[in-house]
DNA sequence: ACGTTGTTTGTTAGCGCTAACAATTGAGAG
DNA sequence: CTCTCAATTGTTAGCGCTAACAAACAACGT
């Protein structure tokens, strides 16, 4: 007891000249270093009263395991990468606060890689950052087809979650069924008595816009109406704000599904300036419910999706693949309506 | 050459049994690992020749260092430890991403954490799980002063960098100007004629809530006008929307310059709804900048943040932390007025 | 020729931990 | 009172790397 270290909750770490090591835990409890990594690791084999002088001895010391030691002997990081593109948007950002909180929970570290551009050379440079970390599985939260594909490319020998697949491919997957978000929102169209529905759709090659998009189609052959009003966006406001010019002319249709809330905005946007009446003209819905969607000049019906909830099941997915790395397979968010002023039926 | 390992640079990672190990190198060219270590450190001593022949040899087997090792003997993880709240936000998103991108640049690995509340107990629960973790440095995004206080409270010994901080506390920051921002928005509605200019806040408790509230007090001062109408929201399009409700029917101000976008948003519905045109009755300022704010219902007046080139910055600062750690000071990023239709000269 | 530099390379030890095995102890059966 | 077995604890080795030192070698002036 030559010195008294702090192990107030607070003082998270003293500035003792070196931390403190198994070695000096063991002294401190009359046991041997390996008694006390047993204790750390809950290992069976140790006598209740051996147990409880090591944990006050590691209380009093203050002591943490050093994670690179650990990973050094037994190759495991307890890191997981995150590769991220678009982060900066709500779903995703979302999605990773999912992950992190499940992550941690279960004591792993997340570390995050974004894509600076979509391409293999882009998905391959990140990868390889991760390995260099030596992660211990990777979630990917990349809605473009092209990345996903060029992350199958890559032959990897740890196990990866992919956000927004259907875990049909190499990779098991955790998703928000986006068709039957679509299939939603059409079918909420058409109770209302809409019989030409249009769809600003999101971008093709990304994953999600093709589910919503395949929804779409689906309702509204099941319910025997033509599909023929499609226009593609690429997500932004602005997208939605040029297709709305154009729809507002046309007029073909009495309701658009749009891709996304923001695309719904932009479309709102130029409706309201052509004097195109939102929803007594036309219904809009969107998709994603966004905190903002609810105050869009009119507040916008839209399809709700559970972001960190896909984040959380992603993280148990991998948790599971990380423990037994047989398994895989799909888990699957559901969506749900949500119904505000921008929708009605029609004139 | 007993085996050909690939090398392509789209194979990652080989299935082979067992990654390639310094000595492995140092055999296949022909010297100690320790030739292969000054190598893969770029030393100085080391002949032309000899650094051909290892780097060759790296390059044939796919030799990839092994960072836990390295950590062990250098104590050092090269890894930066984000610790962030409100990462949903538009901004606090994207700040992360310029981080990730200038640590990546600087073979700096990104380590994440969210706060799951405002509190002591979440700050110092998150910071022991980076000290665990081994990181070198953390980066807060902390906007609430609450959060930045407790980690002040702790006894760290890694460099710290704070996102919105000006630096005169014990640590380092980076940010963008709140007050000059703010400045700038009530000098353009000065400019138009205006005389009676509200705020609505964001809430005090958060850096840049109070910057930006005191900003817009300066501003006002310096014209000799009353900074009398002040309304304090949360943030949210939400609180917006019931502080627009309120001031549609005051009708005290000519014009609002509005703390972020969000609140904005929901002040437009509000006075849309309410009958007050925007910009003709009031006009309307926010904060921010985000993709959507374009879009709204009349187009936003706002201030931009370039929140990336803060992110950098911060990582930029973090280096030369680690490299000095005797260094500490500030970096301010400049925003900028971008003006649409929400604004205008009154009556 | 000689020592005296400086440059390049090799050797050794050890970072802190866990796995594998060895040793010790105690309890119960014979 | 020994023998066996299981439970508990200790000992040893080594994960892959870098720091510190040692050795070898060349170049140079005297």
């Amino acid at each position: 007891m030559r010195r008294m270290l702090a192990h107030n909750s607070f003082m998270v770490n003293s500035s003792e000249r070196r931390l403190p090591r198994l070695e000096d835990v063991a002294e401190r409890a009359g046991v041997s270093h390996q008694t006390v990594s047993r204790v750390i690791n809950n290992h069976p084999n140790v006598s209740k009263a051996t147990r409880e002088r090591v944990e006050a001895a590691i209380a009093e010391l203050g002591y943490r395991r050093n994670t690179a030691a650990r990973s050094l002997v037994t190759r495991r990081s307890h890191t997981i990468g995150v590769l991220a593109s678009e982060l900066s948007q709500y779903g995703p950002a979302n999605t990773l606060l999912g992950v992190e909180q499940a992550a941690r929970n279960a004591g792993y570290f997340v570390s995050i890689a974004a894509l600076r551009e979509v391409g293999a050379e882009s998905v391959a440079d990140a990868v390889r950052h991760f390995m260099d970390q030596g992660v211990d599985g990777i979630v990917a939260l990349v809605p473009h087809a092209e990345t996903l594909a060029a992350l199958e490319k890559l032959s990897l020998d740890v196990p990866v979650v992919v956000v927004g697949s259907s875990g049909e491919g190499r990779f098991s997957g955790a998703m928000v069924d986006q068709k039957l978000g679509a299939r939603l929102a059409v079918a909420h169209l058409i109770e209302q008595g809409h019989r030409r529905i249009g769809h600003v759709s999101g971008p093709q090659d990304w994953i999600d816009g093709a589910q919503r998009t395949e929804g779409w189609r689906e309702a509204l052959a099941d319910a025997g109406l033509a599909d023929d009003l499609l226009v593609e966006g690429d997500w932004s406001a602005g997208s939605g704000y040029g297709i709305g010019q154009k729809l507002a002319v046309e007029r073909a249709a009495t309701a658009v599904f749009v891709g996304n809330d923001q695309m719904a905005l932009g479309l709102l946007r130029a409706f309201g300036e052509a004097g195109v009446r939102v929803p007594q003209d036309v219904s809009v819905v969107g998709f994603d419910d966004q905190p903002e969607a609810g105050y869009f000049t009119p507040p916008l019906t839209t399809v709700r999706q559970d972001f960190e909830e896909l984040g959380r099941r992603c993280m148990d997915m991998m948790l599971a693949l990380l423990e037994d790395s047989a398994r895989a397979g799909a888990t699957v968010v559901d969506p749900r309506m949500v119904v505000r002023a921008s929708t009605a039926p029609p004139a």
